[in-house]
DNA sequence: AAAAAGTGTGCAAACGTTCCCAAAAACGTT
DNA sequence: AACGTTTTTGGGAACGTTTGCACACTTTTT
């Protein structure tokens, strides 16, 4: 803020102290007598005072605010993810600052950069459907950027990661599936190269697997875009639907309506024969129609885990070097009968 | 960021000029030469400097960011009129910080003034449904912190406003489920202080009005959190009901949501014999079962246009005097015949 | 030939903190 | 009375910028 508003300085020229003294005091720090300590607090108080961040960032080269990037916050699992990041950092004191990377890679350098060079204290970090090359976060992390990576995590990044159990949440959800006598079942996901495509496909497998159904790749239909581009899901839907699926398992929140809507949009008969099962956080579910058995991640709880790791991380004294990826369980959630 | 990374300093010392010629060399000011600049540019650009954030607000004595407060970032409204905020703020080089007030006074106060401590340079702000006393924004105002309302705006207080046409949306939503029979229509709608509440409760009657309905005040049910407690909802369904509504007309996103979750849970043969018109910038309406025809808001726009009006105010050299409201058209978007 | 104007650069203060180091005050101890 | 300790305070540098002012050097004007 632009305006004016009292200092330091001002409280020491008023008390007739030092600024050394002032900032001792209000710091509570042990060498200032209980006496001295009252008079400016009671001073600091009555001229309401309030500490300059900015310098204090300055002076202890640190922000106390960390710097988190997702895809998009009109997502679910993602604005849940920051309730439960912020609900940790706010209570330690620390700021967030959120930045869309809409799943372009571009967009996630770009935005990490930003809030590099804007002295973040560190980085909470889900990448882009897109994101391949993660040297950019290298450099930054030996440079000393602490980083904590949640739901979609790089396989060859030593820090600590929070994911959750996905290769669980797949199995059940395929298995729920083949159990309400699907034998069909089509597979839509995520671009290949994202943490979270391999676990989840790997669970789909395991589960037909397990029932003897033979795993058809045709089946699976990759998004690169993560489903941000609706064209990019009514084809996939348009090359799935001649197979004669009978069930689906999609396996993200926004590619979960996206497919949903787009089924809706060009096959709307088959649309409600089909048995759908997916990854979505959605709190709407129940309005759905067709309805569908979801696999809900715990979004708060991972914020949350990633951010106490995170802050760890910022406040360690020597650098960190035993790292931790948290595995947490979906919760599979049956489709309402209407 | 803790880590060591290059200052102006060291280009200085490195090129043998001192810290102001370089800083003015990379501000491209008129006074330093071409060589001067070309030189300094080349090994500023050689050892990737970034100027520092912190030191160049705490010298400037602003930060370049500006602060948002919603009632939350889980919202299909607030979270396209973040996008548009970005998009603007971005372009012109400003940062922007979230912040969730949950519908609540407290943490609504409490994240004003956490934000102003940070030392944004400007506040746009859509009031909690709770609150009614805005004192405390006045007095940063007056402190000359620029603020812009947008969506949910108080009515005594002079500064930019940008709202949607409220009046005209709730009139054509109202209209639209007169025209297609209905007589008894239900208003289901947010806290009474809440500008927009008077709005479309005026759009309502105006509607009703038109075709000679009367107005029966019974037939209004106002909800004091917005919707955030599903409680709140089904003892407002639960009063609702017994008038025997033929038609419902829901007053904001939140509401319009929980209200059809309400029904479906508690009246699920009521629900689909109802007419549901509700604000609602779902782009999952498509999905919703029963289906509902809805009013958008112009969302990304409302958040471009306020945005635009703030940072203006900021970069005023002279303060602002002449205020202006903005209003934004909706958009009815009709159900679809599923 | 001197004065004026223009050009490019550097010095140093300032923004509001924190913290190292020294100095002063208060208190014991011989 | 002189000296150590301990407790409390102040001076001042530093964090990385920006910018008003002064200075030195050229070039132009009179």
């Amino acid at each position: 803020m632009r305006f004016e508003t009292s200092t330091i300085k001002d409280i020491a020229k008023a008390l007739g102290l030092s600024t050394s003294t002032v900032s001792r005091a209000l710091r509570d720090r042990y060498e200032i007598s209980e006496e001295t300590k009252k008079l400016v607090l009671a001073y600091a108080e009555k001229v309401n005072y309030r500490a300059n961040p900015i310098a204090r960032s300055l002076k202890e080269r640190r922000s106390y605010s960390i710097g988190i990037i997702v895809s998009e916050i009109a997502n679910n699992f993602f604005s849940q993810v920051i309730n439960g990041i912020e609900s940790i950092a706010y209570d330690k004191d620390y700021h967030v600052i959120i930045s869309q990377s809409h799943e372009s890679y571009k967009q996630e350098k770009l935005n990490v950069e930003h809030l590099a060079s804007r002295s973040i204290d560190g980085l909470l970090i889900a990448l882009s459907s897109e994101t391949q090359d993660i040297d950019y976060l290298r450099e930054l992390y030996a440079k000393g950027l602490p980083i904590v990576f949640f739901d979609r995590v790089p396989g060859d990044f030593e820090t600590h990661k929070v994911i959750a159990n996905n290769f669980k949440g797949s199995f059940d959800a395929t298995e729920h599936l083949i159990l309400s006598g699907r034998r069909t079942i089509a597979h839509l996901t995520n671009s290949e190269n994202l943490s979270i495509t391999k676990e989840r496909l790997a669970g789909y497998k395991a589960a037909l697997a397990k029932y003897h159904i033979e795993f058809r790749p045709e089946l699976v239909k990759y998004c690169q875009h993560g489903g941000m581009h609706s064209a990019e899901l009514e084809q996939a839907v348009k090359e799935l639907l001649p197979l004669k699926p009978d069930g689906i398992f999609i396996s993200s929140d926004r590619l979960t309506t996206g497919c949903i809507m787009a089924l809706k949009k060009t096959n709307p008969d088959v649309a409600h024969k089909l048995a759908i099962a997916g990854f979505t956080n959605s709190n709407l579910v129940d309005l759905f129609s067709p309805s569908l058995t979801s696999v809900k991640q715990p979004a708060f709880e991972m914020g949350r885990v990633a951010t106490e790791l995170l802050i760890s991380m910022i406040e360690a004294k020597r650098p960190v070097t035993e790292f931790e990826t948290k595995v947490l369980d979906t919760e599979l959630v049956h489709m309402t009968k209407r």
